[in-house]
DNA sequence: CATAAACCGTAGCCATTGCTACATTTATAA
DNA sequence: TTATAAATGTAGCAATGGCTACGGTTTATG
């Protein structure tokens, strides 16, 4: 059996009756499961907005993060709930959200890593809005490698 | 009412009866309704495992797709079958999977774009293993314009 | 050719994230 | 204070993507 390398896959070929036969295994960490992962990144996205929300505003409703996501205030709440269970933010009827001292920590990180990647897309050239679209999405799927080489290219420009 | 500006959003603040009262907008682009941007997400990642399967070995079968993405072939069979119905992959009960027209064009599409983020990610220093890993979760987030940044930084290095 | 192995489909479960509709609580104002 | 508005919660539905269990098809091989 040939083992090769494509694209980051393992593969195993093999011959069987003159035909060439594959099984191809799986990709390691590039594609987590997604549902556990994008559950990962709203509990980024909740912690650090209302980090932010509470930063600018002093207290952050749920139907501030509905217009903050721009979502009905059903999901939020919803999603609060679950992030509460999960000791990221403390939340009780009818009264705001706020960050537990885990939820912070997590918000901090995140904050941080968007700050790097939003400065990054600019240094690069991206213009100020595409580069705030684009660090939403891309600051979930970047390895604490790929943050030290954005760093390093930020400090070799200044 | 007072219009600010924080990191993108747009926020109005008013106030009533003494104390400060706010209204977050919504964030335009930036969060995109999760569900619908994660289907999205799915059909690009299957478009271009197809191709690539298709290209290495000659066909590409519902099995090979769940070892490639490290799911069961149920989750793949359900997905391939819808993304048969949006006209993307063609499939027929336990014969391999096909892209259409429509479907090959989104993958090469895909697969330009990830190539650049990848060369992009090892150009700026990342090593090959998290290169890999981190181009596959960027790769759905980069705009345009953030992508013809990386291109210009790619044909500057050489 | 017959049987075993590999492959694939369906049924049916769960979690997550959307939603509308309606109920409840809290805050503002008449 | 009481009526109304705003905010929040709950019920219940849909779509997506996980899974196991089971059964049907295709393919390989003895």
């Amino acid at each position: 059996m040939a083992t090769v390398y494509v694209k980051g896959i393992i593969l195993n070929s093999y011959k069987i009756g003159g035909q060439v036969k594959k099984k191809v295994s799986a990709r390691s960490v590039a594609f987590s499961h997604t549902r556990s992962r994008h559950a990962n990144e709203t509990a980024e996205d909740y912690v650090e907005a209302v980090m932010e929300l509470i930063e600018e505003f002093g207290e952050c409703r749920v139907l501030d993060l509905a217009r903050y996501f721009n979502v009905s205030h059903v999901t939020v709440s919803r999603i609060v709930k679950r992030l509460h269970d999960e000791k990221l933010l403390r939340s009780r009827p009818y009264k705001p959200v706020e960050l537990t001292q885990e939820g912070a920590k997590l918000a901090r990180r995140v904050k941080e890593r968007h700050k790097i990647v939003l400065a990054f897309l600019i240094e690069l050239g991206v213009d100020e809005a595409n580069a705030e679209i684009d660090s939403e999405g891309i600051e979930h799927h970047v390895s604490s490698k790929t943050i030290d080489a954005m760093k390093n290219f930020l400090n070799k420009k200044t």
